[in-house]
RNA sequence: GGCCCCUUCGUCUAGCGGUCUAGGACGUCGCCCUUUCACGGCGAAAACACGGGUUCGAGUCCCGUAGGGGUCACCA
């Protein structure tokens, strides 16, 4: 038997939101990249909910979180981590810090920082702790006190980002941050490197407005003398004005592209991928091809504006390519709304039948459940302006020359009726969209729709002609 | 303000010293197809932020400037 190569470590990323509200674009793109990753080298995605602040964490919004991932497909390895419910553990590397002398007790009240950072502040100097308790040991026993991390002061810290490539920061910028609160709970710092640690994290794949954190996360685990996993920093995504998108400024939840913008989630993820990254010219790319070719030396480092118009396109495109019966169950409900009564099984398979033309009128499902509703409506069906606009302006008669001509039909077929109106055109001397446009505006109600005479064929010799008469009687 | 990061068409990007008179996509405009609207096809306008270097040669490397972003809590 021969030697073995020594086996890869396994890879494991992990997405680890603050359940504080939605899950955001930002974090959906985060949370992909580290999904993408994972699966390209056969390693592990781990999802951590980062609750420690009791007072802004909400179910509310680690169900959203969840709900989101999972619209977007983005299955996890392995149980959830609450890192609330790993308190104990934290506090317990913190103490092991103080025992081991790379952490000090400070005593210093949040009044007596506020004073400091005040005084920095004036003399416009940068805004850190001096480490006034570092070196002390005079401790007043019976006042609370936190527990800092006793930073090294000398010298600088590299990290050799997988996105940002060497970022070097001197330790003198750094300083003794927090790991324990006074109240004995751990500071995100302190969790995030614990977390990490526990669950055998190899690669931090997020946001760079992390990147500063970095560097006090590795001069904690250095400390630790804990394995450094490897970093990159992705650039936030910004709105279409260039500023940072936030809550008041476009950022909408994934459930919004869904709910709201009416958006296939194959579609988001599409866009997502190329928004920061990008793989030669391709544009329309799927999940094995995202899976086989992601990469973290091919994300920009340039943050992005996030264009909707460029979604919608990819949308329309996956909507085309979606299968009809998924498209009719995905509008059923919204058309049933719209209609007012629950749509039947003949509702659905007209739904059906006529999806392919629909799907390519389309980018959203919003719009193709608007769109949809002619087929379904009772007579007399609604007219909007532009159709009373083109049967007002009709040459007059011959909405009923062509009532007529097609009522003398033996086949309702498409085919046939449109020979019936070409036959018609030509003998009065007209061209066929003047015949064809007020026939489209009396059964759509519309100034646009899939071709005329598939939807006469579509609707039946009684609904066509029915509308047609409604039109006529106006 | 200190520190860190970024800078190719309006937007997302390709480009990893010569093949760049800078490619693709969205958007915009025009044409074709056509019973409307779409879809589809063809085409056009549109960018290397600026200034210095290095080099035989720079969109590609280095340094400044300007602009943008991030971050500086007992929040995460």
């Amino acid at each position: 038997m021969s030697a073995s190569p020594p086996a890869p470590a396994k890879i494991v990323t992990r997405f680890a939101p603050s359940p504080t509200g939605f899950l955001h674009i930002g974090g959906a793109r985060t949370a992909l990249f580290n999904w993408l990753f994972a699966r390209h080298h056969g390693g592990e995605f781990r999802l951590r909910i980062e609750d420690t602040d009791r007072a802004r964490s909400t179910d509310a919004a680690i169900a959203a979180i969840l709900d989101g991932l999972g619209w977007l497909d983005l299955n996890w390895d392995g149980e959830v981590v609450y890192q609330f419910s790993r308190a104990a553990r934290h506090a317990e590397v913190a103490r092991q810090l103080l025992e081991a002398g790379h952490a000090y007790r400070c005593y210093a009240t949040p009044e007596e920082l506020e004073a400091l950072r005040e005084e920095q502040r004036a003399a416009k100097v940068p805004m850190r702790y001096d480490g006034r308790w570092r070196d002390r040991t005079d401790w007043p026993n019976d006042r609370p006190y936190v527990i800092r991390l006793k930073a090294p002061r000398e010298g600088a810290v590299t990290i050799h980002d997988q996105v940002q490539g060497a970022v070097t920061v001197n330790n003198a910028e750094l300083d003794d941050f927090v790991l324990l609160r006074s109240d004995g709970t751990p500071t995100y710092m302190l969790a995030v490197v614990v977390d990490d640690f526990d669950m055998g994290v190899t690669h931090v794949i997020r946001g760079d407005d992390h990147l500063n954190n970095a560097f006090r996360q590795l001069a904690l685990i250095r400390a630790l003398g804990w394995p450094e996993p490897v970093y990159a920093h992705i650039p936030l995504i910004h709105g279409s004005d260039g500023a940072k998108l936030s809550k008041r400024h476009g950022a909408l939840g994934v459930d919004a592209y869904r709910d709201q913008l009416g958006m296939l989630p194959e579609a988001v993820e599409n866009y997502l991928l190329r928004l920061g990254w990008g793989h030669g010219d391709a544009e329309i790319i799927s999940r094995a091809e995202a899976v086989a070719w992601f990469d973290l030396g091919a994300v920009g480092r340039s943050p992005s504006r996030f264009d909707l118009k460029k979604l919608e396109n990819l949308n329309g495109h996956y909507m085309r390519a979606a299968d009809d019966a998924r498209l009719v169950a995905l509008i059923a409900p919204g058309v049933g709304a719209a209609l007012g009564r629950d749509l039947t099984g003949d509702d659905r398979a007209l739904l059906q039948r006529t999806m392919p033309e629909m799907k390519k009128r389309a980018n959203n499902l919003n719009d193709l459940t608007q769109g949809s509703l002619f087929w379904l409506r009772n007579r007399p069906i609604p007219m909007d302006e532009a159709a009373l606009k083109l049967l007002a302006s009709a040459t007059p008669g011959l909405l009923d020359v062509a009532r007529a001509e097609f009522a003398a039909q033996p086949d309702w077929t498409a085919a046939a009726l449109e020979q019936a109106a070409r036959a018609l055109a030509e003998r009065e001397g007209v061209k066929l969209g003047q015949v064809a446009q007020p026939l489209r505006a009396a059964v759509t109600g519309s100034a646009q729709s899939p071709g005329l005479f598939e939807v006469l064929e579509v609707l039946g010799r009684d609904e066509a002609l029915g509308r047609i008469d409604d039109a006529l009687a106006r």
